[in-house]
DNA sequence: CTGAAAGCGCTTACAG
DNA sequence: CTGAAAGCGCTTACAG
């Protein structure tokens, strides 16, 4: 393919010049011309490696979410890349799957391709125990947000998304309300906090389980604890994923919403409201998430010494036919 | 961040000697002890522009889809991001949104990035138009397939795969039947011949009606035909996309399936199965794609002579209760 | 098994 | 505004 040299030598210029054209540099009309005809007569395009390696800056950004598969993360993906490709980076994205030794291979892997800084949706693992500051770029947490509060992240106000839904279907007359978490995501242990809060607030029991990040363990532990004699009389349900289990599990005990049970959970996936009679879900600024994300790593960038700082965003209560009002 | 010739000079020796315990190249077991507790102690990682632009390969592959929100192609590029770490690459991954214009810019990004190959969900201007042998790095197309037919591609047998659909509903006793199909890509226009022959074959007009890749446009166009009064009994949609709308369209006329209507379509998204009476589609065998895809792509990098070919999958009927057999 | 030298294709001071 | 030279951090022949 050919390379600057070959343009310098068709266009009779020093490829210093060629490459100032190439970077808008202070070249005259007459010049520029002749080395843009030439380019275009050799089909040039310029090799980001070499690009990269002289310049020193990669204009990459790091991607890492536990499952792209997870359409919270394929929504705030596609913000983040849009955000991206618009600034001129690219991205490099990478799954986790919720296993910390796949991310800490993922963030070495960073490491070597000298990424200008990474948005990252933590693990538990590393949630807890990763030194944001040591890792040589800069890093935006989403989703997820590290024990000990530092750091730049992008997060819902889960605490209040969990209370809110928990206040609703109070509202709505429901007592006995149970709660499914996820149990390797600061996300579930907060929303947890939300549901306990708002539960105790009305002098009620909070129970709860915690369960993988799988559909099927949701499912399985829905299906048992529906099982049970004393089963709740509606349930929250931490996310999108162990929403679909949840789902299952109903429609298997033969359950029907709301009568038999009613349910509210997390992720405004467009299936939520397709199905009858519609579940009852806190969205999550999906796009926002992505785009502030982007944003916050460009001015930490910016300015590396300004002050961290979390965003924090408030969910929307999407009240649907599952969390319908109680009538005795 | 530390450089090679720091670890050289940390563990005694020169560069060349680092450089070969990196590509695990000959060096003596006490000399590669020595260098690799240099390189731990400098917490060193290699620069990959530098070794990019050295070595010449950048174990880099293009991955071209739509959007990245369309499910199935969330499920493809899962499928050829875990095959492509396995074998030591990594993925560059781009949204079109079916614009050729955008599509041109990525194609044109991949070649400044020098990457390894491509795997290509080409939109239809540039199945038409596209020059696969000119673009410098090997292409592998997905779920679209160029005009000419020749080029590496990995595709569903979708005229296959339309006529089983239209087989299944005419065995259920609808004689009505109507099918939604993309305007942009040669997927829509498969589906559609199959559609077509599957019926001309039992005698039976095809009405048939096309839209621009969205859930909006598919829900439109079902709501307007449903509002005629030689609306079909049956549809056949064409994609999971579409399949939304028209569930959509369908809710809002008030229909029931498949009381009222008889639905069919494509992609088992997960939701598909969950609202009532489950939605009959063709499962395509996603992980399956992106595996193939990817395989295809290395054996073209070992062999670029072999000669091209298409591999063809065949969909699964997953029938549910939107087809259930008319009862007269 | 090890080292010295060249060079991948750019950008970046430094002169003019 | 233009050019000659150095160098980014590696790998790759080439000697020994």
């Amino acid at each position: 393919m050919a390379k600057i040299k070959d343009v310098a030598e068709l266009a009779g210029v020093s490829v210093s010049t060629v490459s100032r054209v190439l970077c808008n540099g202070p070249v005259s009309d007459k010049v520029r011309k002749r080395v843009e005809a030439a380019m275009a007569k050799l089909d040039y395009r310029p090799n980001l490696a070499a690009r990269r390696l002289r310049s020193q800056h990669t204009d990459t950004i790091g991607l890492i979410v536990s499952d792209i598969r997870n359409p919270f993360f394929t929504a705030v993906s596609r913000a983040v890349e849009d955000e991206a490709y618009r600034n001129g980076m690219r991205v490099i994205l990478c799954n986790t799957d919720e296993d910390p030794e796949k991310e800490a291979m993922y963030l070495k892997l960073m490491r070597e391709e000298r990424v200008t800084g990474v948005i990252l949706a933590p693990t538990r693992h590393s949630a807890a125990a990763l030194d944001t500051e040591s890792l040589g770029f800069p890093v935006v947490m989403i989703d997820r947000t590290p024990a000990q509060g530092d750091g730049d992240a992008v997060v819902l106000d889960n605490r209040r998304a969990a209370a809110q839904l928990v206040e609703h279907l109070l509202a709505a007359g429901y007592r006995d309300i149970g709660g499914l978490f996820g149990n390797t995501s600061s996300t579930g242990a907060e929303r947890h906090a939300g549901f306990v809060a708002a539960l105790d607030h009305a002098g009620l029991p909070a129970p709860a389980r915690f369960v993988p990040p799988s559909v099927e363990a949701a499912e399985a532990a829905v299906s048992a604890w529906l099982a049970e004699p004393d089963r709740p009389r509606a349930l929250l349900i931490s996310n999108g994923i162990f929403m679909l289990g949840a789902v299952r599990a109903i429609k298997a005990a033969g359950l029907c919403l709301p009568h038999d049970l009613a349910l509210a959970g997390f992720d405004n996936e467009v299936w939520t409201g397709l199905i009858d009679p519609g579940l009852t879900v806190i969205e999550q600024p999906v796009d926002e998430i992505g785009r502030s994300a982007m944003a916050m790593l460009l001015a930490r960038l910016e300015d590396p010494a300004r002050s961290h700082r979390h965003v924090v965003l408030q969910g929307k209560l999407v009240p649907r036919g599952s969390s319908a009002p109680l009538r005795q």
